[in-house]
DNA sequence: ATGCCGGGCGAAGCCCGA
């Protein structure tokens, strides 16, 4: 099973590199982020006739989370748990079966926190708490979880071009590590990590600067795995031929497959 | 590079992203 995550920045802009990309990489789940349009906008009937199942939380202008899925969604849960007030579409949840189990899948779209002097960090910090609690209540089911998305955190200074560059930055703080390495302690494994240890690869490039020609990127897209389904990882790989697209987002996809 | 792109909104120029 390929499960894949993918910031599109905008679907409405997207949509044609999306299809493009869905018909290439054959995802049985995608995961997308940051669609900045509301429910009834997304272009839902393009993508059900590649066969997909779609589970839409938009909201209109900012954020916006959908998993795609040709398996069916037995459950759709939307909002992460722990605070009524917030209003942002940052969290879906499903679960689908495949062949042999049931498999729980979230698409996240984690604050970006700057600037960190506000109460965007806050946020970030408290929503990142938020996703601590769920992920460790999750982790109870004691079943294939992949906790898929923008997770707006550079975790090693191997994730960046230049380190000094972003020392201070909401994604690269002491206490966004902190809070990483908490979903971590829990149980959770990166999966690109799990594959793959080459250091200074990205899933995103600035798209001012020359950031993608020059390779200055940074690593923040990343699917967490519980350890049922980091026991069944197969491989893990970016899609960074997409950046090279006409009119790309400024994030690529990030896929793995799961023997289940 | 606290804004060089790019998108949304909405019809110019501001807000936002990472």
């Amino acid at each position: 099973m390929k499960i894949a995550t993918w910031n599109v920045n905008s679907i409405k802009a997207r949509i044609g590199n999306v299809l493009d990309w869905l018909k290439q990489a054959q995802p049985d789940v995608a995961c997308l982020q940051e669609l900045k349009t509301v429910d009834d906008a997304f272009p839902r009937d393009v993508i059900e006739e590649l066969g997909y199942n779609v589970a839409v939380h938009g909201q209109k202008t900012y954020n916006g989370v959908a998993v795609l899925s040709k398996v069916p969604f037995d459950d759709v849960i939307i909002r992460l748990p722990g605070d009524g007030s917030d209003e942002q579409a940052r969290y879906i949840e499903v679960v689908v079966t495949p062949a042999k189990q049931p498999v729980r899948i979230a698409s996240i779209y984690l604050p970006n926190g700057n600037p960190v002097e506000t109460e965007k960090y806050t946020y970030k910090l408290s929503w990142m708490d938020r996703l601590i609690d769920h992920a460790q209540h999750l982790l109870e089911y004691e079943e294939p979880l992949v906790l898929a998305g923008d997770y707006n955190v550079i975790p090693t200074p191997d994730d960046v071009h230049n380190p000094e560059g972003w020392s201070g930055d909401a994604l690269f703080r002491p206490e966004t590590w902190h809070k990483f390495r908490q979903l971590q302690s829990l149980g959770l494994t990166d999966a690109f990590r799990a594959c793959d240890a080459t250091p200074h690869r990205y899933t995103f490039w600035d798209y001012q600067g020359g950031a993608w020609q020059k390779d200055h990127g940074i690593r923040i897209d990343h699917l967490m795995l519980s350890p049922q389904a980091a026991d069944r990882l197969k491989t893990c790989d970016i899609d960074q031929h997409v950046r090279a697209w006409e009119r790309p987002s400024d994030h690529v996809p990030v896929w793995i497959e799961l023997d289940v």
